[in-house]
DNA sequence: CCGTGTGAAATATTTCACAGCC
DNA sequence: GGCTGTGAAATATTTCACACGG
């Protein structure tokens, strides 16, 4: 997606390795170290080794380790890590150490669920924005008591990123518009971009573009399911002359 | 995440380059070519160079000659590739030429968008069995007109799965219960699982768990974020002197 | 010619295994 | 003694570049 990542030289901290790229895999799992430790200072663990860790999150000790030295020594040997400590310093190599503003494009049942979600202010990010298109929904009060957001127009799009509260933004809409809700947001100055549409986007090489996709994961569960099947004799599947017809095909594989 | 596969032996399709492992890599992008490749069908177009392809897809040329080469040799020397016949391989390859019951439990915001989603029924997946524990949306009645669907209570996942109707499970749920739906899913003999909720499901190995975190994705875009801002010299960041305090972190990092 | 299919080279990531430090 | 941090080895993935076939 992209590319490994230099630490700019001018970073202060002597006790972080400073100049090393960080590789994308392990920024990809530092986020749910992050949210393990969480969990561990709630259940008033102190600290923690790499056995440990790695076995709540689900990964190698060893790939735990390396992943963490990349970001420093923050651990004592022979005894392990101090979770808060760890966790701050994760927090700061991921950038939560600093407050988000975080755009919504399309209050559907997705942007619905964006907003519920929680975790998200806990992290530093903030909703400044949840637009929608749909005069029914425009106006609409969504959120928690404490953290309310109301449904505002598309239009005001532009105004809610170049006021300088957006950095991140998330298209929620259906396929047909996210290409082009994309190229606002990005016209409008924002650089990076969770997209849940089933679309790829098209941007220029300075933007980022995460993105889910339901489907895509589905597919992907199908083909493992298929191949644990595969090794049971009843299964059987098509060939080619029993069921490849190129005129029934088609139309029928989009939504 | 699962190891790269090998392709059954007993396989008879001779087309197909037999018992080759295929990289998961190339398994997570086969999904995109095949939405692609469908989009291309709808646009009349009936044939396609992997440099087209390609574009369309996001990835470069040669990437995505090495992840076809892998299902075998479906293109044409000096033309390109057949799109519906290609199309078609992938589809087979993905497992999408039968039909998958995909039982979701939890049935708030996000279960909601999930049954709302189209392109479920037209890659061959159906919903199966949408459940939930509150009395409150228990025989709610979701989806469109053709494909309805109603909410069940939980008691009857065990129902639902033993029947052999869902071979994918799908957790909607809060992250508290999470774990728990996941144990009585595989209990019920569901072997392939994708988790919404923000934890580390422990199973067996034989059960195949894929998770979508929108945390996380957030997460990887501040970092990219922020480092972008690290060039920026009026940026700056806080030094561990500074900024850790480690009394008041901790309760904060969990939602 | 043109564009696929693919060995070989270059990168990236994971795993091993152990030296070094508390 | 125990556990981190890390070079070195093993794998996995991407990119290169070109032989080959239509």
């Amino acid at each position: 997606m992209s590319q490994p990542v230099r630490v700019a030289e001018r970073r202060r901290d002597a006790n972080r390795d400073v100049n090393r790229a960080i590789p994308d895999a392990t920024i990809a799992r530092l986020p749910i170290y992050h949210r393990v430790l969480g969990q561990l200072v709630e259940s008033g663990v102190s600290t923690v080794s790499s056995e440990e860790l790695a076995g709540a999150c689900g990964v190698s000790s060893a790939k735990l380790r390396k992943d963490l030295s990349h970001l420093g020594s923050y651990g004592t040997r022979g005894v392990g890590y101090d979770v808060r400590f760890l966790a701050y310093q994760i927090a700061r190599e991921l950038g939560l150490t600093q407050p988000w503003g975080v755009v919504i494009v399309g209050a559907g049942n997705l942007g619905h669920a964006l907003v519920a979600y929680r975790g998200f202010a806990s992290r530093g990010f903030e909703i400044v924005g949840l637009l929608d298109t749909h005069p029914d929904v425009i106006g609409q009060r969504l959120g928690s008591p404490g953290r309310e957001v109301s449904v505002r127009p598309m239009a005001d799009l532009e105004q809610i990123v170049l006021g300088g509260r957006a950095q991140i933004g998330v298209i929620a809409t259906p396929a047909e518009v996210a290409q082009d809700v994309c190229d606002r947001l990005v016209a409008a100055g924002v650089r990076s971009i969770l997209n849940f549409a089933p679309v790829v986007l098209a941007v220029t090489g300075d933007v980022e573009v995460r993105k889910v996709d339901l489907a895509v994961e589905l597919q992907i569960l199908a083909f493992h399911e298929q191949r644990r099947n595969d090794l049971i004799p009843e299964f059987d599947h098509p060939s080619d002359a029993e069921a490849f017809d190129p005129e029934s095909l088609g139309e029928a594989i989009n939504a």
